[in-house]
DNA sequence: CGCGAACTTGACGATTTTCAAAGCGAGTGG
DNA sequence: CCACTCGCTTTGAAAATCGTCAAGTTCGCG
């Protein structure tokens, strides 16, 4: 694990969507850390547990269960916030940085603890940020619900490129693809092969294509958005959703 | 809805698990609401959003999407916290208490504000919560992606039984069941006639037998357990179980 | 006693998984 | 520069699980 030992740069609260003032606040007492592709975050501390918080890229969190399966429980973007006791007691959880360059923060918790009490305000924003941050588990949990396997595949591509694509002059919306297909389907509780067969069809609907090695191009992100009823259903409330 | 004025009763905490200490702190400023079977809560306030805590019951949080099937996002048990913002932004989202009796406190958000930043302590516990509660969340997406329609109710079943029931001298466990079969499935993401089919093959296995109107025995909890592998593997950190 | 709501159960059908084989694609070494 | 290999992906056919629909049953309540 690479980490640098500089503090913060200023101007990332831009990145970090609703929380930019949290992500303010709490630069004065993060660690930064550069990640690769894959690269494993340590999720226990010597003192107390510390929390992270994503500044750029994608990290999974997961663990293998016991029909050596795996499960990602959740996927967190910029400006998204954990820490180990968001994941139950099982064995073998993992925090992994999936995107090709991305940067965490880690906030010891002694260091969480002083800052909190010098400034009440940073402790209610975070209450704050972690409702809405649950509001996220609960729409997961309300897709492995409620959705098709086909739905399930374009809500987690719709979120994919509406939180880190860029818009091209011709509409059309690239981003990066950090999940391999095992990836999706231990996320979206598919089998690799249904997901190879979802993202098969989507490319023949037209809805999807390649642009680079490890990058999508969904030419019509409205059209997909409309496979996925819970996306669509969400769409009044733009609040945490940048298209 | 019915309110009571009078403020919460000495003593709760202890019914309360991990978090009896923040249970105390907040019991000042919370207002307690008592829930018979079926009863709607407001989720939003007038000032803020309020922060509801569960004393004693279960309570639900549901909404009703698109194809008119109802998902039920989460249920809390005593010692739980929820808040309006921890949904995404779906319409007709209701939480409902579901016990016969129950007891839920209501905290207005500018009277929890004052408090914390009276005793930055009460913010602390309250980030240390919410991380544990997310993990519920978590072991429940957990559940979704990889458990069996049997596991899955078992899990439930299971669940139900360590934080309400209560263990007779024979070693059984009888506890309120506040799930119809309905409520099962949309919890559980199966069909109420899955649910049904499933129960009854329990029922055949002796695992499950009927105590009374609305209530259940589990004649060995260990071996209900152990249908439902999630669970199995957290016996090792029994912090969050009672049995 | 009869009604209605919730639950149970069966047969059939659809989606998804499983298992197996083949196809690419990137990196390696000749 | 090309062949080779390894991992990931794609695709097919059969099997399992779960959902759907419909009919019957139980249970509580008036």
């Amino acid at each position: 694990m690479t980490e640098t030992n500089a503090r913060p740069r200023e101007g990332h609260g831009s990145h970090c969507g609703a929380n930019a003032s949290l992500v303010e606040k709490l630069a004065s007492c993060a660690i930064p850390i550069r990640t690769g592709r894959r690269q494993r975050l340590a999720l226990t501390g010597e003192e107390g547990e510390p929390i992270y918080l994503v500044v750029a890229g994608v990290v999974i969190l997961d663990a293998i269960l016991p029909a050596d399966q795996r499960q990602i429980f959740a996927c967190f973007y910029p400006g998204d916030v954990f820490r180990a006791s968001m994941t139950p007691g099982l064995s073998g959880v993992n925090a992994t940085a999936i995107a090709s360059e991305g940067e965490v923060w880690r906030l010891r918790w002694p260091a969480f603890e002083t800052l909190a009490k010098q400034d009440p305000e940073v402790a209610l924003l975070l209450i704050k940020h972690f409702s809405e941050q649950a509001s996220r588990l609960v729409l997961h949990i309300t897709a492995l619900g409620s959705l098709t396997g086909d739905q399930r595949v374009a809500y987690l591509l719709a979120d994919l490129a509406a939180r880190t694509g860029t818009t091209m002059s011709s509409g059309a919306v690239t981003f990066e693809m950090p999940f391999s297909r095992a990836d999706m389907a231990d996320y979206l509780a598919l089998n690799p092969d249904t997901v190879s067969r979802i993202m098969s069809r989507l490319r023949t609907k037209g809805l999807l294509g390649r642009a680079a090695k490890g990058r999508l191009v969904c030419h019509d992100l409205a059209a997909l958005r409309l496979e996925s009823p819970l996306l669509a259903m969400l769409s009044g409330s733009a609040a945490d959703r940048r298209l």
